[in-house]
DNA sequence: AGCTAAATTGAATAAGGTTCAGCTGTCTTA
DNA sequence: TAAGACAGCTGAACCTTATTCAATTTAGCT
């Protein structure tokens, strides 16, 4: 998870594949492509060791090994080197939760390893996505942004989860995907800060993490067994009164 | 470290308490505080519409009506006058929830007023929070600072209830407050995000908090269904569907 | 009024992001 | 293979802004 190559090289990969001249591994492209992955790293060890205030651009072009007027080839401005930072780590991190979810089978053991897999990755990597509201100008510009996309496309990864969950009874409730999924990131984002500023004292970082994913995880799948009880028939239809409910209240 | 604005205006309150002779209004202590009150008023306001890194200090300076190197005889520097901005807030949300949760009698109610009122607060003054990150140089320094405090005593109104909330068997489970801390606050600010994202296109923006904050407050509250009994939670059900159907029928 | 110290000022300084005129190596073509 | 064209690269100069500080003003006091 630290060393980008992987991302970088499959990404330099499928582009010399998609153009049909055969190109060496030290054609002119693939140069670029390999340095404006190595400028990436380099933003993105100073960012998280210095966050984005602390580190300069004559920072990041000496760890890059280029001059400074370098950057400005790959990235318009220092906002745009750290926005291209932010969608690497979130290439990296769909790629590997995706790999992960699929090696789980129930709905509960994939956001088990869903919510442990981005705590630790956020926490690794912390001060990548914390750079982001500052470097969001307008709400507006970020809805059209990369970043939003990639943002999406990670997240689809749980909205998948969800759906199947539902799919297969896992899941109660009708609540709209975009709301749990509000509260599974949120909940991790501001646990894992708790986390973090609890294991300055104590080093029971694990235990904690158990705690809250539990929690947060059996908040939506939910602790009802499977059996078809006469209690579950009951559920289903305080769900149904319940829903027709909110209706009439909202209007 | 030392954020000092709410340093230096406890320690003037504090100092004129004990010091037995009756200021006027117009006594230098009294302007100095004033002058602290613009100039964090200034700053809000350029924060608020430029975000930190758009608003400079000349532009702070000008809005308070005082020269650039006044700001630097209150506040240490950029990101402490920005800090004095956040505590400010924090000051105001706090006593304004407490005051509207107090009027409040039902631990749901408590927590839906809670919810909305934090919602419609950063929403806002959207910005000001979203300016912490980038101005915590370390977790250790943060959790010294005046910041950390505020924000405790902020989220103290939530444990609060929670903690009144479980005595009176409204909260059921025995999760560690903070947990459900992080998620209720977390979901919120996700929430929140997403809330103005979607309000771009469709204005549909009460609905959607109302779904959010139900369902956020059912899990915490436990209305869902893996909580509570499912006797009492159609007794619940049966009481709310009459009360509405009242008023349906009033209009 | 005169003295003292706190407040205030704004021009000077310094740091860091950004630009750009030239340089270098690579590719293309004859 | 040599010459021309050009993409990439360079780093010193430029410009904006945070920050400093010596000088000045103002308030409080006797």
């Amino acid at each position: 998870m630290a060393s980008e190559p992987a991302e970088t090289t499959q990404a330099a990969a499928d582009f010399d594949a998609m153009s049909s001249s055969k190109t060496s591994p030290s054609t002119r492209q693939t140069r670029v492509r390999r340095r404006e992955g190595a400028i990436i790293s380099a933003a993105r060890n100073m960012f998280v060791t210095h966050r984005y205030a602390g580190t300069t651009m004559a920072m990041i072009a000496r760890e890059a090994g280029v001059a400074d007027g370098t950057l400005y080839t790959y990235f318009e401005n220092k906002d745009a080197l750290a926005r291209g930072v932010i969608s690497d780590f979130y290439k990296r991190l769909t790629e590997s939760s995706q790999i992960g979810v699929d090696g789980k089978r129930t709905t509960r053991t994939k956001l088990d390893f869903l919510a442990r897999h981005h705590l630790g990755c956020v926490m690794d990597e912390r001060g990548i996505i914390e750079m982001l509201p500052a470097l969001t100008t307008s709400l507006t510009d970020y809805a059209g942004s990369e970043v939003y996309k990639l943002n999406k496309t990670y997240v689809a990864v749980f909205d998948r989860i969800v759906r199947e969950g539902r799919a297969c009874g896992d899941i109660p409730g009708d609540a709209d995907v975009s709301v749990l999924r509000d509260i599974f990131y949120g909940a991790l984002d501001y646990g894992g800060k708790s986390l973090m500023m609890r294991s300055l004292r104590s080093g029971a970082r694990k235990a904690d993490m158990t705690r809250l994913v539990d929690r947060l995880v059996g908040m939506i799948v939910g602790t009802s067994s499977h059996t078809k009880s006469v209690a579950d028939r009951l559920e289903a239809v305080a769900d149904r009164l319940e829903a027709s409910l909110k209706q009439v209240e909202d209007t």
